[in-house]
DNA sequence: TTCCGTGCAAACAATTTGCAATAGA
DNA sequence: TCTATTGCAAATTGTTTGCACGGAA
C-alpha cells in the first residue's frame, strides 16, 4: 500500500513492538494515545507533519485528541524514539527512529511539491567538522531540513 | 569581518539608495511602504523578522500596516532586493541583499538563543555538488538557515 | 492509590487574503 | 488617468497551555 515506495524495512508491528519496548525501558507508561501514534507513524511511513498523523490516527483511534498527539510527539522525541525535522515555513516533520535501516539520516524538502527526501546522514560531517574546526558553529545537521528542488520536479521543469 | 555588531559595511542611505535604483531598475514604483521597509532593513541590520521589521518601523512610520509589510519583504524578496530565510520553527528572517560585503552567504540559528549567524558563502558547495552529481537533489543552501549551536553558547553551556 | 497523561477549550504566533480606498507613474 | 499598492479586518495554519478528570502502574 503506502509503503510500496517506502519499502519497509522492517514489518509494522515489529517496528511498533521495538518502539513500545524503548518506552518500558524508560520506564515511561504505555497509553492508548501512545500506542496510536506509534502505530500510526508505523503505518504512514515517510515523513507527516503532526496534522497528517492525526488525520490517519483519527479513522483508527476517533478519541484522541489533536493537542495530545502533539504533546505525545513531543515526548516521544524527547526519549529518542521519535525524530522531529523542523522545516522552514512549513509543518515539522515526524517519523520513528526505529523505522529505517539507517537511522540519522537526513532531510531536505522540495520547495516545488512540498515532499521530504531522506539524505545521507553522512553528508554534512565535512561541513560540521569544518565549522568546528573554525569554532564557527556547532552544527546539529539532523535537526533541520535542508531545501531545494526534487529530481522529480527537476525534470517536471524541463 | 563578520560586521561584528552591526559595523554598517556602508553607510545607511548608500545601501537604502541602492535597493531604491533596484526597485526602479526593475519599473516597480517606490512607495512610502517600501520605502520604510528598505530603510528599516537598513538601519537595523542583522537579520531581524517580519515583526522587528513592523516594530522598529512603526516608530518612524507609524501608518504603515503589519499586514503591507509581510507583503512588501515578499515583493522585495521577488525581485533579489532582500533575501528571505526561512527558519526550522521560528519566524523566517529577513536583510537587504545589498546590505553586506559578501552577498549569498549561509545562515544557522543557535538552538540555544535563537540568534543567526552568518556562514561562508561557499560553505555548501562540494554537498550542492554531490548531491547534483548523483542526481540525488538541487540543494539551494541559502533559503534555511541550518541549525545548531553559536560558539558564544557552547561556551555558556561548558 | 498516586501521579501522569489526556480531553477540552482557548490562547497563541506567524502569516495570508478579500476588498474597498488610495496614491504612484 | 489607471492600475498597482495599501489599510483594515478577518481568516488560516501550526502549535501550545491551563485545568479538571481518568486511567496506567
Amino acid at each position: 500500500m503506502t509503503a510500496d515506495l517506502h519499502s519497509t524495512s522492517a514489518p509494522v508491528d515489529d517496528v511498533v513492538e521495538r518502539a513500545l519496548a524503548m518506552l518500558r525501558a524508560e520506564d515511561q507508561r504505555v497509553t492508548g494515545a501512545r500506542l496510536a501514534v506509534i502505530h500510526t507513524l508505523a503505518e504512514l511511513g515517510g515523513h507527516p507533519s503532526a496534522d497528517q498523523v492525526c488525520e490517519h490516527l483519527q479513522e483508527t483511534y476517533p478519541t484522541v485528541h489533536r493537542a495530545t498527539i502533539y504533546r505525545t510527539l513531543d515526548t516521544l522525541a524527547g526519549l529518542g524514539i521519535v525524530r522531529q525535522v523542523s522545516v522552514g515555513g512549513a509543518a515539522a516533520a515526524y517519523h520513528l527512529a526505529t523505522s529505517t535501516g539507517d537511522d540519522r539520516h537526513l532531510h531536505a524538502r522540495c520547495e516545488v511539491c512540498g515532499r521530504i527526501i531522506d539524505l545521507p546522514g553522512d553528508l554534512l560531517d565535512p561541513v560540521v567538522e569544518r565549522l568546528g574546526r573554525d569554532g564557527m558553529f556547532r552544527l546539529d545537521p539532523a535537526h533541520v531540513a535542508l531545501a531545494g528542488t526534487c529530481p522529480d520536479c527537476v525534470a517536471a521543469r524541463a
